[in-house]
DNA sequence: CTGTTAGCGCGTTCAC
DNA sequence: GTGAACGCGCTAACAG
């Protein structure tokens, strides 16, 4: 006796199940669960209650397999320890959730053959498109070419001319930066970056340095290059004050090289912002947030970013894809750290 | 004239594609390719090459329909955003991934509808098995009983009897806090918890109240409760302090309530560790390893507990499914905030 | 309106 | 050793 089919073991009910309970053919009740014409309206009702009964669920594999395409697409990252991967991995899911297709996800954990692994999976299963999610914003190798699929590079751009990137602008928002300093009337800024080996880090500095050129400024000190570390953010900003007593603002490189500017400052009788503005990139919630005062940074987007990737996926999916790198914007997200000059 | 079948546009290889070019059957091909018995070494060779030259990849669907397994997995989480569901996630993922199981991610943002909309979509396309990946360690209401696959409930318990959980041990979390600050020589020692409404706070209260009891201590004050942050940990400590200036140790909730604690003790003058010993939960890494000194913390071991969730999975999926709530170990990891007594 | 037929791509019997 | 035939579950043509 086969209860109402919700127990475990037996295996799932088919189409030909509902078809047999309800007394129809399997063309029938499939005309019926897919709401399709010519179906009479008493006939559709008994299948769907035969449906309801067997708890029958259509299987995808099979759907897929007649289609020729399956709804899913993969996406593969290659360190979700980093915190950058996730928003943008949450932008895509969102996007494609709210459509019909399901996400694989791969972690190649910045190992290439792993990488190679996962995708030769992911084309096994027939996944309709692929979003790349690099670690850095450097650019990075495109896939191997055996991929019949579209793809989209996120965050990390692909360093073939011919594929579509995505991208957040750190030029951007090195420049925005800047303009939210000099409308808080500060004139004396000095760059705290991080590690000079990120493009993200000297596009920031790139950005930050053409604004204020356009400003006529000159900037205070050389910009200091280091790790993306409190640590980096407490030295840095003591060599600073030390040499350059007049600063009145701060740019860092990160939040967490802010919050360790933000100590340095804190102990030597510096206030924020009172005396010297602080500011990060990134916002990162907690970190900008648990600071004494609290952090303004650049939000640099990531779940929209991986929003968009996904909807240009869509795109190439059924049209022609795009090519070339598009950037995102940034927001500039004030907090306590940055206030006017009274 | 198709291509290498390398470019775009041409559907992909099929098994009789490769047939055709090797000039042999589909069931031949297939032994071939499946290292299988019975096949000449020279046709297999010409079947390989075929499959080379057209860059052929079997297609998973038609497999899985077949075999009657889909060799994938749901990963089932309430939110991402949280830091917890991570490590857990990418735990599994490895698990699996050193396999041969492909891994669909959902994100119900801890909306039951989309829950139940996922679980739909998942049983649809024939998962083998579901990891429920929960946002606290509160229990969670099982799934819809309509699931006919296993089921295996990560960090948050299932409110179930029938199911099977992994959890943190929470409750030695606390009492390995106790033991190490004891360990240090301390023997007045304070708890600044987090929020009240998590049961990881009240098990960790808990163990740790146990680990004193047994050491025939009694706490300093009472312990305080309030939020996960920096903010409430500061607050706390200069109540803390102003009552009970006699404490040499503090137990802190989370990290970030320890980083809290670590300020106001800095800006009161109390040395750490030598002073007063400080210690965290969760062993966050950037938080723990940017604070002056680095913060000592139990490691609730999230990503083990991932992969475990997997095996036991994977177990399930052959085997008889086990039962129950199954609590995983955590550890102490010694950095500068506490230290002997000398 | 409903049922029968023909595949989607693959692995697995069985004959040859 | 090899190949023809069947079926996994489903949908899209037709035929009735």
């Amino acid at each position: 006796m086969a209860g109402p089919a919700g127990s475990r073991g037996a295996r799932a009910a088919t189409l030909s199940d509902v078809a047999k309970l309800a007394g129809v053919s399997v063309a029938t009740a499939s005309k019926a669960l897919n709401g399709r014409d010519h179906v009479h309206s008493r006939t559709r009702a008994r299948v769907l209650e035969a449906a309801a009964q067997l708890s029958f669920s259509p299987n995808s594999l099979a759907q897929s397999l007649l289609a020729g395409r399956s709804g899913t697409v993969g996406l593969l990252t290659s360190d979700l320890v980093g915190r950058f991967s996730l928003p943008i991995l949450m932008g895509a899911e969102d996007a494609f959730g709210a459509g019909q297709v399901s996400v694989f996800l791969c972690d190649a954990r910045g190992d290439a053959i792993r990488e190679r692994h996962h995708v030769q999976a992911l084309v096994s299963r027939r996944v309709d498109g692929l979003i790349v999610v690099g670690s850095s914003t450097d650019p990075r190798p495109a896939l191997a070419d055996g991929v019949d699929v579209p793809v989209v590079y996120a965050y990390a751009p692909s360093e073939a001319a011919g594929d579509l990137s995505i991208v957040p602008d750190n030029i951007g928002a090195g420049r925005m930066a800047i303009e939210h300093l000099l409308a808080c009337g500060r004139s004396r800024i000095a760059h705290i970056s991080g590690d000079r080996d990120y493009s993200a880090a000297r596009d920031r500095v790139a950005g930050a340095a053409g604004a204020l050129e356009e400003a006529g400024l000159e900037p205070v000190g050389e910009v200091a290059y280091g790790t993306w570390t409190e640590g980096w953010g407490r030295a840095a900003a003591g060599l600073l004050l030390d040499r350059s007593p007049e600063v009145d603002a701060v740019l860092c490189g990160s939040d967490q090289v802010a919050r360790g500017v933000l100590d340095t400052l804190r102990d030597r009788g510096r206030r924020v912002p009172e005396d010297v503005a602080v500011m990060g990139f990134d916002n990162w919630e907690v970190v900008a947030t648990g600071s004494r005062p609290q952090l303004t940074s650049v939000d640099m987007n990531l779940e929209e970013l991986g929003r968009t990737a996904a909807r240009a996926l869509f795109d190439a999916i059924d049209d022609e894809p795009a090519r070339g790198v598009r950037t995102m914007d940034c927001r500039v997200v004030i907090r306590g750290s940055t206030a006017p000059l009274s």
